[in-house]
DNA sequence: GCCGTTTTCGGCCCGACTGTTTTCAGTCG
């Protein structure tokens, strides 16, 4: 969806990694060759897209980016070509590097097939290796046999099928929840838990990792291979076992004894970057750190628990979420690591759409007000908010105004009737609404329906890269849309911002900072919004939000009972972008609205 | 090529699995 044909982040990444490949074949010195890796990884992940941090000045700012990086990437966007690169990347075949992105196929293992099946067109390259494998041909090579080839040709194959998106974080709760219960089945199990990035609460999963205690490994690797929805056996040795699971996942589970449990825990959980952060550290006090302990000389002590684990190296403990080496290990070691949020400190939802029958401008929720107070009451909220969409626009102004006057009557009325059916403590209720900003920066709703409210949610539903004026860029463009909706008195909360959708649409272009000055400096909350497929404000966001002084919301945005009980994901999402529960204006008893 | 509470020079994460060149290289996470 992207407009522009401005290089991605990931194309960026590709570019290092095919350098740092050539590297590897020409046997230049490793460390240099893992300084490209390294870079390729963080450039992945840059919550930014580089040439925004290009034109702002501060592409040092991206961890594993320095001098030399930098005059590349500056002469890329200026450019648009880094004449080293092209110059490296021409000495081996260009059929070579589409190779590399099939699993399996390494740097040496790809040229070796280039050169032999001369592969000069980066198009046809994987189909030409896979008729090749098809035919017979590889395995008269020397160094590949009858079984690398079939090895190559399946992982061609699976790497051709039409690519399955990234999981989203409850989808791979719920595969995580199938194997973790079998896992448990075993009497060999000690304990068992979905570790990686599903534990660091990543928005979207790419595998599910799993560890499992035990004291014999062997009775758990026979236990995982009866699972009733192992579909496919890729790896398994002693401490590991690797299979797809029936949904088309993959699951990798690790086995380790009880003694060493939490030095497993921390390095199974990783990321990479937070892990190859740590154990530089270690390295400094003379320690090397992995799944089996902190080794020191030729003496390895255990760990049964991270928080012991992380203690031994100095450093406070690091919540899962945290461990993305965004300056959390430096944190750590000041103890500065702060308070999160938790669920439990959580007292109400302001962002909850109802069945009431009225024609709003996008989709009803299907539950009652009574269904929805129960479950508030359930959840021992001390308030809720009712936000259905704004009347549409086809209606007039006029009807817009009664059609909000009546539904105020009929949540009074609601409320009331429960009220007498259920005596227990009642959520205090608010009356709000989402209102859609439009693309010229206005609210979809008239000031006189507006004020019959407590509150908006103003949030952005259509036009999300929309056509800018004159010399203006988009990014200019959303940056003013959003600034002059919140700019509304009753703008209270601004709902999921960047509008995402996972895994497939885009967060829009925007200039956050701006947004984030704005929105501190005018107590405007940014909404958490903790629906499973948004996570909106992303957790990366968040911090950088923080940093101006902003506050949050964390909203389920339900449209039904069920979602109600979804708050775990915003919570998880503020945690990861390190909110701690002061930050989070509904994570205590009252609301202040101002 | 990057980076800094041991360093602006001299280090650079660590282990598991696979297949084959059977003592190790390649790949992965």
């Amino acid at each position: 969806m992207r407009r522009s044909k401005e290089m991605t982040n990931a194309e960026i990444a590709d570019l290092f990694r095919e350098v740092a490949a050539v590297y590897t074949i020409r046997g230049v010195e490793a460390f240099r060759t893992q300084a490209y890796l390294s870079a390729a990884v963080s450039i992945e992940q840059f919550p930014t897209p580089l040439k925004e941090m290009w034109q702002a000045g501060q592409l040092e700012e991206v961890p594993g980016i320095g001098e030399k990086f930098c005059k590349y990437l500056d002469e890329l966007f200026r450019t648009g070509r880094i004449k080293h690169f092209d110059k490296v990347l021409a000495t081996e075949p260009a059929g070579m590097y589409p190779l590399l992105e099939v699993p399996g196929i390494g740097p040496k293992t790809a040229v070796k097939l280039a050169t032999l099946f001369h592969l000069n067109d980066p198009k046809t390259a994987v189909q030409k290796i896979a008729r090749a494998a098809q035919k017979g041909e590889i395995e008269k090579v020397s160094g590949f046999s009858k079984i690398s080839q079939q090895k190559i040709l399946r992982a061609i194959e699976q790497f051709l099928q039409p690519k399955e998106h990234r999981l989203l974080l409850s989808e791979a709760e719920q595969i995580s929840e199938d194997v973790l219960s079998y896992l448990r089945q075993s009497p060999a199990t000690l304990d068992a838990e979905a570790l990686g990035s599903l534990r660091r609460r990543a928005p979207t999963i790419g595998d599910i990792d799993i560890a499992v205690k035990t004291k014999d490994p062997e009775a758990v690797q026979q236990h995982i291979l009866k699972f009733p929805r192992l579909q496919k056996l890729i790896s398994s040795g002693s401490k590991m076992v690797i299979f797809v699971h029936s949904t088309g996942w993959q699951v990798d589970i690790k086995t380790q004894t009880p003694d060493r449990w939490g030095s497993m825990l921390q390095h199974y959980t990783g990321s990479k970057l937070h892990n190859i952060h740590l154990r530089t550290y270690a390295n400094s006090m003379g320690l090397s750190l992995s799944e089996n302990g902190i080794k020191k000389g030729k003496k390895t002590a255990k760990y049964t628990d991270e928080a012991s684990f992380y203690r031994a190296l100095g450093l406070s403990y690091i919540p899962p979420e945290l461990r993305e080496d965004h300056g959390e290990i430096e944190a750590a070691r000041k103890d500065r690591i702060p308070d999160l949020v938790e669920l439990k400190d959580i007292k109400g939802d302001l962002h909850v759409h109802t069945n009431l029958p009225f024609p709003t401008s996008h989709d009803l929720g299907v539950s009652s007000i009574e269904e929805l107070l129960r479950q508030a009451q359930e959840l021992k909220y001390e308030f809720i908010g009712f936000s259905d969409h704004n009347p549409k626009q086809e209606l007039s102004a006029s009807e817009r105004l009664r059609v909000v006057r009546e539904r105020n009557e009929l949540i009074d009325r609601e409320v009331e009737k429960f009220h007498q059916k259920n005596p227990g403590h009642l959520p205090l209720v608010y009356k709000g609404l989402e209102v859609d900003i439009l693309p010229s920066g206005k609210l979809a709703l008239e000031d006189e329906a507006l004020e019959l409210l407590d509150y908006a949610i103003v949030s952005i539903h259509s036009q999300f890269h929309p056509r800018a004026e004159d010399g203006e860029s988009v990014r200019e463009h959303n940056t003013q849309r959003i600034l002059a909706a919140l700019a509304h008195p009753k703008a209270k909360i601004f709902g999921h911002p960047t509008a995402r959708k996972l895994p497939h649409r885009e967060e829009i272009e925007c200039d956050w900072d701006e947004v984030f000055r704005f929105a501190a400096a005018h107590h405007k909350y940014l909404e958490i919004n903790a629906s499973p497929d948004r996570l909106d404000l992303p957790s990366p966001l968040v911090q950088q939000a923080l940093t101006f002084g902003v506050r949050f919301v964390i909203d389920t945005d339900a449209h039904s009972v069920n979602g109600l009980t979804l708050m775990r994901y915003g919570v998880w999402t503020a945690r990861k972008g390190w909110a701690a529960q002061k930050d989070i204006a509904n994570a205590h008893p009252e609301m202040t609205w101002d």
